[in-house]
DNA sequence: TATGTTTATATGTATGTACATATATTTGCC
DNA sequence: GGCAAATATATGTACATACATATAAACATA
């Protein structure tokens, strides 16, 4: 992990110290409340500013993933997911961002045809076999979201990919399709047998249930996704501003 | 309009000028895309240093409100049109625009005083008194939700009010009182025994829990709201676009 | 006229400095 | 021991200053 600053590098200085930060942040000590050290200090070891620092450090505060007190100290912001981050719509991302590290319990790749829903949603026929991605995944003591992901055919996914990269890095990356716009549900469930057995829950145990509509920057639905997490895993934020 | 910085004044001067500026570009030739003027003359004008101008200025650049460029200048960002500002917030009138006809089952109010996560989002002691509104509202069939208000003494309500009315409405057109900012954490739950009474359930059964902090146009607290959904009778939904 | 060069302008980056203030700890008095 | 006062610590606020750099307009040259 590169702790330095570079004072030679034409990038700007805040905007490395931001990076490193971020870095830093993933150390699962600091995830688990420890505080930084202080600003004054940082600064001197990094050979900057402390303005220059707080430059940084208020981006990362902004985006909810610090907290700062004064006459305390800075620590990482406890993890919730955020609607409005940086990591639009990636799970990993995010998650790795705050350091929890995240485990892949079970991944499946098929080829399926679709239901009505997803059919419906593509405005294909059922008759067309699309991509279908399942995924369990949580921390390393278990599991707490198990995902379904459907692919539209024009994405061009083979289902060869490696699928434990961020989702949304392999299709801009590798297909030059970038997720612009989703419209998303968000409600309360009773976990059936499949979702309580994967879940390592009672059947009937309250599920955070998500659907969620994801279309192209022309408007074009690409993935159809839906989400179960376990009630108390995860909690959804929205932020909203009138006009 | 107030133009001016108070330096006798005991808020901080960036705050200051983070309202002022908020004020400024709602007149309609900055919204039509008129350059403010620049940060070097702004902050001689408003006499603080460009630095402390320019905390305000991130701060609104950073919730996409302004565009900066180099050697060019700042403006308001184009105006985003969402669809959901029109009923924001106001429960009844959003179930009335789905056609869906509301009845109040319950709806009690009292003074009490707040436990630490309320005295802690107003601000004040948990000495001070606050209003308690409790509405058990559903369909004709049954309720299916259970809200929890609290009021911060600042708006002024009485408790007299006829809570019947849109709650937005009495704080808007009685006492001026204009929600801005809402926050919302929303994630799945067990229905303990209350809520389970309440809403006609089994306990234990899964309920989408809702928590909701309401801020008014300075980013004060006006509202904490805490609200139980009986599963399957409600859906979030969310639309978010890239940028 | 067309095109490259300079210059004016506004934001971007970076530092050093000083004092204010919230919080927790330590000290000292009764 | 109990409680108030002093102190240590970390972030918060604010200023003056200097130079870098992207952009557009003015200017100069072939």
């Amino acid at each position: 992990m590169k702790l330095r600053i570079d004072h030679k590098s034409h990038v700007p200085l805040h905007l490395q110290a931001e990076e490193l930060l971020r870095n830093i942040i993933r150390d699962p000590q600091y995830a688990e409340g420890k505080f930084l050290p202080n600003e004054v200090d940082l600064a001197k070891e990094l050979a900057i500013s402390r303005t220059t620092l707080r430059q940084a450090l208020n981006k990362l505060v902004y985006e909810g993933l610090l907290i700062r007190k004064k006459g305390i100290g800075t620590k990482v912001a406890e993890a919730s997911v955020s609607s409005k981050s940086k990591n639009w719509l990636s799970f990993s991302q995010e998650m790795q961002a705050r350091g929890i590290p995240i485990k892949n319990f079970e991944l499946h790749v098929t080829w399926v045809y679709p239901d009505e829903a997803v059919a419906n949603f593509f405005e294909i026929t059922t008759q067309k076999k699309v991509l279908k991605l399942e995924r369990l995944r949580g921390r390393p003591e278990g599991p707490f979201v198990y995902f379904v992901s459907f692919f539209h055919p024009r994405v061009g996914l083979t289902g060869e990919e490696d699928f434990k990269r961020p989702l949304y890095e392999i299709l801009e990356k590798d297909y030059r399709v970038v997720a612009n716009l989703s419209k998303e549900e968000i409600s309360a469930k009773a976990a059936g047998k499949f979702i309580a057995g994967k879940l390592e829950v009672e059947p009937g145990s309250p599920i955070l249930f998500r659907k969620r509509y994801v279309y192209d920057q022309g408007d074009r639905p690409i993935e159809y996704n839906l989400g179960y997490y376990k009630a108390d895993s995860f909690v959804y934020t929205i932020e909203s501003r009138r006009e």
